[in-house]
DNA sequence: CCATTGTAGACAAACGTTTGTTTCAATGTC
DNA sequence: GACATTGAAACAAACGTTTGTCTACAATGG
């Protein structure tokens, strides 16, 4: 049962990393060679071993839980079963959603994932792929990243919109997403709709707001400069939409209605107008993006328009898992939203609005 | 410029994993053997070779942008600079702010992580540790994991309570985050209190119904069986307090506030509140736990105990590279709770409460 | 002038796999 | 009985590093 040699310190020589059992070993506990044993336990055809060799080995392999070492494997060229995974930031919302869809999918198949955020600095989104190569991923999925050079490995993108050779991107259909949103804000009654644009680190900012003005002025909806907020601070917590609403009301600007960038948004602007003593839905309707976890559990809970952002996730984990087994892909994966409507919408009052705000 | 010859075919044999610049090729180029490259590049002390050489070396890895392979290094016994983290589940709340914590310091230290969760499953539990040494990882964090067997690896545990030997946890102090919940609900003239248990998955589960136990026979606080809810479904979604919440509406018990067991718990507590026509916090107290983001932009925002998740992680992070460097650690690490008063806590109204909820 | 020392490197082994080739005995064929 | 065939396994090279040892040559000292 004791593995190694009497003499044999487990912790060996200065580089003592602790390793798990080797084909060594196990080729020395059964009398055999390394390559014996590899063939058997990977099955690699053309080999003739006999059964009863084969039970031998199988069971020492199970007795004493033997790991194939990937990182010796990789070194032959072989894949590592390991991808990398790069997105600005870690924690909540958006990015957190598109993560667990890649985790589920990528655990399900027996890959393990790296997570790698750059907070959309340049330097680390061109260091971090070669440093990620280093330690033998087999492919990289990047999410709301700004790729400029072309990556040296397989590469699928999560609402990258680039047209890198070679990458295929998993994107929103933001053209529906926009007509879902004010389509049903137009249906509501409402027409003084205040418009949020996204921060412009995000890959999703430009493509969403064209379409977002496509659609506007298709259903005669008029673009009031004054009525547009610009994100700017780069941060995922709700105050990012504070300083923006809040400008509009002391501007005492007229709107029964804003179009928020994302949930988060949504949330803060929610916050935003309560505390200067309006109520959602009731004096303005608030339409949200992503429908995040929470937003379902707000009070009031959030009228969004739906990403499938795990099945984004998983859509591409599984794309580039096709492209590491060399089947071809199309550059392009497009997914639907979906309007979900809750509570922070309602048709638009014919009463005179609100006058006071403080 | 070209650094392989021609002849020399980017994608190799079979086998053909694309891989950056070699040492070896970097040789070739340069005229000088591998072990000369590697020596200049690491500074290998006692070595004699002539600045301009040096000059020679270090110009030419900058230009190919050579970064030595970290698998062929670990295959040789020295630190792959990447660990893995074990949780339960992907997503938002507790775990994600934790592994935030934890990435933003291992990042700053140039370490890569895999993350890998397990739904509390015991099998990918006892299974995925090996299968992380298998990549080279140089130590392990698990998050709310319970573990039986030692892992073959530096380990620290977040929220664990393991008494492993060579193992450090990083946990909060729950007695005193149990004191200020029961204290604050106390001094604002709350009595009847009903009190949420963990998931029983959950390693933080036991320690803080104990400590909440002590606190509130410390404080002369009944504990009503019937004013007890367990969290029974395994799940990360508001709803899991609905139904607990339900079957007290529903019994028509009498309470006036709710310490509910997490952030999530508590925002579904008010909606299922709210959904009976119960205002929160008029009607009933709702304090939370672990102060997660979207905590302070719910409507009402959450009195919360906030735990200090980030630096929780943080410490833990950097509790597990101390032990890399084989420095010493304690086996414990207590971080200190705090109590957050937002909206969703107010005195007790002495009128006569609520008498229908349906 | 020859022995010693020091310098600037090259060389080779090792890590744990995979895989093409070789070995050796047993069996089968004429 | 000589020879080819086959079965079962060992052997060896390779992947990209690190590191202990070795070599060739120049400079120095007496």
């Amino acid at each position: 049962m004791a593995m190694r040699d009497a003499n044999d310190h487990p912790a060996k020589s200065p580089g003592h990393r602790p390793r798990g059992v080797s084909l060594k070993d196990l080729a020395r506990h059964l009398n055999l060679s390394p390559s014996t044993i590899s063939f058997v336990l990977n099955d690699t055809p053309g080999r003739s071993i006999p059964e009863p060799t084969r039970e031998r080995i199988r069971a020492a392999a199970a007795e004493f839980n033997y790991k194939p070492n990937m990182i010796a494997r990789s070194l032959l060229g072989k894949p590592m079963r390991s991808i990398g995974i790069l997105l600005p930031v870690l924690g909540e919302g958006y990015h957190s959603q598109v993560l667990s869809g890649i985790g589920d999918l990528l655990m399900e198949e027996g890959y393990f994932y790296f997570t790698v955020h750059h907070r959309h600095k340049q330097n680390l989104i061109t260091e971090y792929p070669a440093l990620l190569q280093a330690r033998g991923v087999d492919g990289i999925i990047a999410i709301d990243t700004k790729l400029v050079d072309p990556l040296p490995l397989p590469t699928v993108l999560v609402a990258g919109h680039t047209t890198l050779p070679d990458i295929t991107n998993v994107v929103l259909n933001h053209e529906l997403a926009a007509r879902l949103a004010l389509q049903h804000l137009y249906d509501l009654g409402h027409r003084k709709i205040v418009f949020m644009k996204g921060q412009t680190v995000s890959t999703d900012t430009e493509l969403r707001w064209a379409a977002t003005m496509r659609v506007a002025s298709d259903l005669g909806l008029a673009m009031d400069r004054r009525l547009t907020i610009q994100l700017d601070k780069d941060s995922t917590s709700p105050e990012i939409s504070y300083p923006g609403i809040h400008a509009l009301l002391e501007a005492r600007q007229k709107f029964t209605a804003i179009l928020c960038f994302n949930d988060i948004a949504a949330m803060g602007s929610i916050r935003a107008l309560h505390d200067s003593g309006l109520n959602v839905p009731r004096d303005v309707s608030i339409i949200g993006f992503d429908d995040i976890q929470s937003a379902s559990y707000q009070v009031p809970s959030l009228t969004t328009i739906r990403q499938p952002l795990k099945l984004m996730g998983s859509t591409a984990a599984a794309a580039l898992l096709r492209r590491l087994a060399h089947e071809s892909l199309p550059s392009l994966i497009e997914l639907e939203p979906e309007l979900i409507v809750r509570e922070s919408t309602a048709p638009l009052r014919h009463e005179p609005a609100r006058k006071q705000t403080h």
